[in-house]
DNA sequence: ATTAAATAGGATATTTTTATCCGAAATAAA
DNA sequence: TTTATTTCGGATAAAAATATCCTATTTAAT
């Protein structure tokens, strides 16, 4: 469903938002330490979300990635998905086709299109301000 | 979503389905044609689909693919994904933790969750039979 | 200023997925 | 029986995704 990258992606955010709420700034290690992902790769992630503004990075001594507070309310979890695997899961045809287009459809479009707009209307409905909120209550959980 | 080898074999179950219900077998070549895919990679997946009773096999000259013409209207969309991608979909998690738990969840598995299970109810209600009618009368298409 | 800690980013390596190639085995027709 | 055609299956090759490594740059504290 979603590259790896994007799912780390995903879990770095929520971990980083969970931080940022309580004032403190993660570095990637801490970050791949909590979601148990390879660090290095997780810091290229890190710098694409930099680059799409869902994360903020603060470079030197005493700096790391954090989310401005009253941002994790709105931020959501389509923007995450935009900025590391992007529009393609929207755009693409199921079946592969050039473009998923309403006039040259494939076998699958019109049921693909269906759940596509279910994960769609998902992404752009959830925030990280929710899924942070059931990481810390003890209701989900970031690895294992 | 699918992995390249899946949609290249739903598409080519698809035209398969549709030679065999006029009654002619049909060779990897035709099918890569057909659905414009690489024809040796075509013919691998075409073994794979065998070797799960989806398809039919016929060796030696005037061989070829085929399915059994009262079957057709049997084999549904996920014995196809099934045999290419297995059940990773349904049982994989969509954050990548090990496994998708109840008892312990990543922070977008209820939401996850009720989207798979959309896919994978259409994907076990979707028959060959009725993607073939559409595309016999051109209401859909399988390449470009 | 110097130092220590941190992100940025380019280069490279590994793994997985996708794709190609070729010879062996099977089969129907001539 | 010979030949032509076709699937089967193993061995590679190429491309993409995932992962690692190393150096430069930035910055706060001393
Ligand atoms: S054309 Fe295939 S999903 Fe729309
Ligand atoms: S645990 Fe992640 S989808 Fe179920």
């Amino acid at each position: 469903m979603f590259s790896k990258a994007c799912e780390y992606g995903i879990k770095a955010s929520i971990f980083i938002a969970i931080s940022s709420s309580e004032g403190k700034r993660v570095t990637p290690k801490e970050i791949a330490e909590e979601i148990n992902s390879p660090q290095a790769f997780t810091a290229k992630i890190l710098q694409a979300l930099v680059k799409h503004d869902v994360i903020n990075s603060v470079k030197g001594a005493y700096g790391g990635f954090e989310i401005d507070k009253n941002q994790i309310n709105k931020i959501k979890l389509a923007q995450i998905v935009n900025a590391i695997d992007g529009d393609k899961i929207y755009r693409g045809c199921g079946l592969g086709l050039e473009k998923c287009d309403e006039n040259h459809p494939c076998p699958v479009h019109d049921k693909f299109k269906s759940i596509r707009n279910n994960l769609q209307f998902m992404l752009e409905h959830t925030t990280l301000e929710e899924l942070a909120l059931d990481i810390k209550s003890g209701a989900s959980f970031l690895k294992v």
